[in-house]
DNA sequence: TCAATAATTAACTACTTGGTTAATTAGCTT
DNA sequence: AAGCTAATTAACCAAGTAGTTAATTATTGA
């Protein structure tokens, strides 16, 4: 998986780390507090690589304060991730608009026939 | 990788499939066409591997056409996909914003010592 | 210095992914 | 019926992913 944009989707495939990033949306976290929801499902390392897996997409910011390390959101990555499925979005749904059209001049009058 | 979101972005964490959306985008086709700009990397069952994955996210519809299959995109799980990455693009950057407005209180006056 | 806390690393396992080649199915055409 | 084309399925392999437990590193604080 060589390039970003493969990275950054692999790394949102996957709920827990999904969920990792929404509490990090809601301010800096360290490993432990990002932990704490997930022990019951599993261990601290399998949290520390799935962190591995967003800081390697980009996605997180790990710094460093004594024993902890705090984690930030970085969206950079997420924009460049939408940005590349609403280019494909808008190329469908122009699709759809030109077929609207189409059909529009293939009812018979202007006045009636199109439902709205 | 139960849920359908996930689903959806371990199938665009893969260069080749998110190239055959792209042309998936521009209209309907069979899958020797879809293979056709890979077939020098791949053979043909591994695009049919990867255009099953593209299926099962829900990207893709295969019909049957005598013994050709014509793909056609399918953008609502995109659009899901957008909608997941916009709530924390936008949770992140009211944050900012947030910050910006706190920033601003702490300058002097008001008429002065805010860049813009 | 010693114990506690925060986190990572190592070594290992089970499962999944992305590819292969060879065989098979299905539908058309002659 | 025979042969061509489109596509899938089967069986296999190498590499990667997601998890485990046990050990290790680094830092604080008594």
């Amino acid at each position: 998986m060589e390039d970003n944009l493969s990275r950054t989707f692999a790394a949102l495939a996957d709920p827990t780390r999904r969920a990792m990033l929404a509490q990090l949306s809601k301010g800096e976290a360290n490993v432990s507090d990002l932990a704490q929801p997930f022990l019951n499902d599993m261990s601290l390392p399998a949290v520390t690589k799935h962190l591995k897996v967003l800081e390697n997409a980009g996605l997180v910011t790990k710094g460093r304060n004594a024993q902890w390390r705090p984690c930030t959101l970085n969206i950079e990555p997420l924009r460049d991730a939408v940005d590349w499925m609403e280019q494909y979005r808008i190329a469908w749904e122009e699709k759809l608009d030109r077929l609207d059209a189409f059909l529009k001049t293939k009812t018979k009058g202007t006045r009636h026939g199109v439902k709205k």
